[in-house]
DNA sequence: AGTGTATCCTGCAGGC
DNA sequence: TGCCTGCAGGATACAC
């Protein structure tokens, strides 16, 4: 489910019902979800303040009193849902996996259909460690198309799965991927390699544009995905390739192909995204 | 190094 | 209605 966008939003609504609050209890209902035991993570965890609530690539991360960490990846189908604020339909936390408990005596529910979520409690130093591991943030101004194109140009592997990779650059998921080799005009199972400089700038730029377009527009409900009031995003309407198999391409009225390669449907204009370059 | 495959899970849509 | 297959915003481990 969540890529950047949707833990982007996530993280916004959360902020101003957590900032502040101390974990009072914790109440592991899917120890599946975590990477200890239920019993070590809750001592890990209680009596602590959130300090702050952020996100790095598509983890919910929130710092807690103490010099700890708790990272959340949302998975497919993982929902942070709060109480306080919480406006959504009341059957949005149908699958409950971590419930916490907050000082203020409102909760904050961790639900996951598929639970390939995970809820971590981790030290300062091995979230860094973890964070160190993961590619640069495509909207941090910082980096650059060259830092890109330098990245794109020493693998081999398609462009769509180098994007992929939260080794390589975080928090592009398929959706968003698709969406922005769309508009970069790359095809993309083309070999990372082959992207040019000039494609490289195009594939940042659009890479930025749809990840903040797709945060203006609360993220993209396609079945699961809810923000932290319960509420959908409204991203999917604006979709250009991404799940439009058969349909004809917005920009050129071309046909948009579905293909699978890396074990995942890819999306692609199949007169605005040749296989081979020539035109465009 | 890259790639195909399987795995962890549940739910839903479509075909018959 | 039921049963089956395929598919899903992710991540990882494995064999080749």
């Amino acid at each position: 489910m969540p890529e950047l966008p949707e833990a982007e939003t996530i993280v916004r609504g959360l902020r101003p019902a957590l900032v502040g609050r101390t974990i009072s209890a914790t109440r592991v209902v899917h120890p599946d979800v975590l990477r200890e035991s239920a019993g070590g993570f809750a001592r890990q965890v209680e009596g602590r303040e959130i300090r702050d609530v952020g996100r790095r690539g598509k983890n919910v991360v929130m710092g807690l009193s103490g010099d700890r960490v708790l990272a959340v990846n949302l998975g497919m189908t993982g929902r942070l849902l709060p109480s306080a604020g919480f406006v959504g339909d009341s059957d949005a936390a149908r699958h409950p996996a971590v419930r916490f408990g907050l000082d203020d005596g409102e909760t904050l529910v961790f639900d996951d259909t598929r639970r390939f979520g995970t809820v971590e409690c981790l030290s300062d130093e091995e979230w860094r460690g973890r964070s160190d591991r993961m590619g640069p943030e495509p909207l941090d101004p910082t980096h650059t198309a060259e830092d890109l194109w330098t990245g794109l140009r020493a693998s081999r592997s398609p462009v769509r799965s180098w994007l992929l990779d939260q080794r390589r650059i975080a928090g592009v998921g398929n959706i968003y991927a698709n969406e922005a080799l769309f508009l970069a005009g790359v095809h993309p199972a083309r070999r990372a390699r082959s992207v040019t400089r000039d494609e490289a700038v195009a594939l940042l730029a659009a890479l930025r544009k749809v990840l903040e377009e797709a945060i203006e527009a609360g993220g993209t409900t396609l079945r699961d995905y809810r923000d932290a009031t319960g509420g959908e995003g409204r991203y999917a309407r604006q979709l250009l390739v991404y799940g439009r198999d058969g349909e004809p391409c917005v920009r050129c009225g071309g046909e948009v192909r579905r293909s699978v390669f890396g074990g995942r449907s890819a999306f692609h204009c199949l007169a605005c995204q040749p296989r081979r370059r020539g035109r465009r």
